[in-house]
DNA sequence: GAATCCATGTAAGCTGTTACATGATTGC
DNA sequence: GCAATCATGTAACAGCTTACATGGATTC
C-alpha cells in the first residue's frame, strides 16, 4: 500500500489539511495516485495515531477550521524505508483493453465512439500536462545562469514524473488511433 | 467492476475451468488485468449464481476433476451491457512515481538499483510480447492469400491489444532511461 | 433562492489480498 | 523422498467506493 507514502510526499512538498490534499490527489498527485476525501481522512487519523503526522488546528475567517497536517520524524522514517523497500512492478488493470477484446463477440464498431471518447480524455489530459510543463519547467537559456545552477532535486524529480505522464498519453494516443484504425476495418455496419 | 466482463471475454475466447482461468490471468489476460485463484473462484460461483455461466463436471485421469465452465446467454447479454456502457478513464496507481518523487526527501541516488530493477522487468515483458507476437501474429507476404484474407475479429482484436502491451513498455522503458539519468545527475554519492 | 466551495466525518458494502487447507499425480 | 502441477476451496483481513450527513460562506 503506498497511499500513506503519497500522502506523505504530498506533506513534505507542502504542508495542508484533508481537504487540500484530497484537492491535491485530485490533480498533480492525482496523475500517479488517486484517493477520495474519505479515505484520506481515515488514513490522516491512522497516520496521526501512529505518529507519523503532526497536526495543528488553523483557525480561519469565514471558512470551517482546518486540521494542518505536517511530516513528523516517525513518518519521515517510514518514508525512507518504504523508498529503500524494493516493490513488484505493480499489475495493470485496463478495462478498455477488456472491452476491445470482448468486442469480438458483439458489434465491434459499436465501440468507435467509447475508444473516440477515450482519445480525446487522454488529448485533453496531454494538454493540460504540457501546459503545466511550459508553465513550471520553462527549458532554461543555454549558457544562461539557471542552466548552470545547482539541481534541485525536489523540482527535478516532479519534472522527470511528470515527462512520464506526458510519455504514457503520447503513447495512449497513438495505441487508441492503431485501434481505431483496426475497428474501422470491420466496418461500417458489418 | 470489470472482472467479471474479463472472465467472460476469456470464456468466450475459450471455455475452461476456475484453475485454467487463473493461469491465463497469469499470462495473456493478465497483461491487462490481473486476478488470484481465490478471486476467480469465489466470483465465478457467484456468476454461476446469477446464470451468466454454465458449468460442466469433466472428469480426468490421473487429475483431479474439473468443473468447465462456459458463457450462457445470459453472460453474454451482460457483456454487451457492459461493452455498450461508457466506461471513465481508469484512475492510475503508479507506485514508482509516488517513490520518485519522495526520493527528494530522502538520498535519490538509493533508488538507482530499483529503477534499474523495474527497467529490466520492462525489457523482458517487452521480449516476451514480441515473441508471442511473432509466433501467433506473423506478418503476411504483401499480395499473398493471407494477406487478402477476410479479416479475423477476434484475432485483429487481440493483436491490437497486444501492441498496446507493447507500445507501453516501450514507452516506460524509454522513460525509465530518462529517470536514472536525472538521477544520475544528483550522484555520485550525493 | 440555488449552487458551489470549504471542511470534516460516519456507515455500509464490495473488492482484493494473504494465509491456510486438502489431496492425488508426475518428475527429479 | 521432495517439489511441483492440477484442482478447488474457506476464512480473515485490508483497501476502496458509494452514499449519507452537517454547516457556514460565497457567488450567481
Amino acid at each position: 500500500m503506498a497511499l500513506e507514502h503519497a500522502i506523505l510526499v504530498s506533506l513534505l512538498e507542502k504542508p495542508g489539511s484533508g481537504y487540500e490534499l484530497a484537492r491535491r490527489f485530485g490533480r498533480s498527485i492525482g496523475y500517479f495516485w488517486t484517493a477520495t476525501h474519505q479515505q484520506i481522512y481515515r488514513v490522516l487519523k491512522r497516520m496521526q495515531d501512529d505518529g507519523w503526522v503532526d497536526v495543528r488546528d488553523v483557525p480561519q475567517q469565514g471558512r470551517p477550521d482546518k486540521k494542518e497536517y505536517s511530516v513528523a520524524d516517525l513518518g519521515r522514517a517510514a518514508l525512507s524505508s518504504w523508498l529503500h523497500d524494493p516493490i513488484e512492478p505493480e499489475s495493470v488493470r485496463h478495462d478498455l483493453a477488456v472491452k476491445i477484446r470482448g468486442a469480438a463477440f458483439d458489434d465491434p464498431t459499436a465501440l468507435i465512439h467509447e475508444v473516440e471518447r477515450h482519445r480525446q480524455a487522454h488529448r485533453d489530459q496531454l494538454a493540460h500536462y504540457l501546459a503545466g510543463q511550459a508553465r513550471d519547467f520553462p527549458a532554461p537559456e543555454p549558457g544562461s545562469a539557471a542552466a548552470q545552477a545547482p539541481l534541485d532535486a525536489e523540482r527535478e524529480l516532479q519534472h522527470v514524473v511528470l515527462r512520464g505522464g506526458i510519455a504514457y498519453e503520447r503513447m495512449m494516443i497513438d495505441w487508441l488511433d492503431d485501434v481505431l484504425a483496426t475497428l474501422a476495418g470491420f466496418g461500417p455496419g458489418r
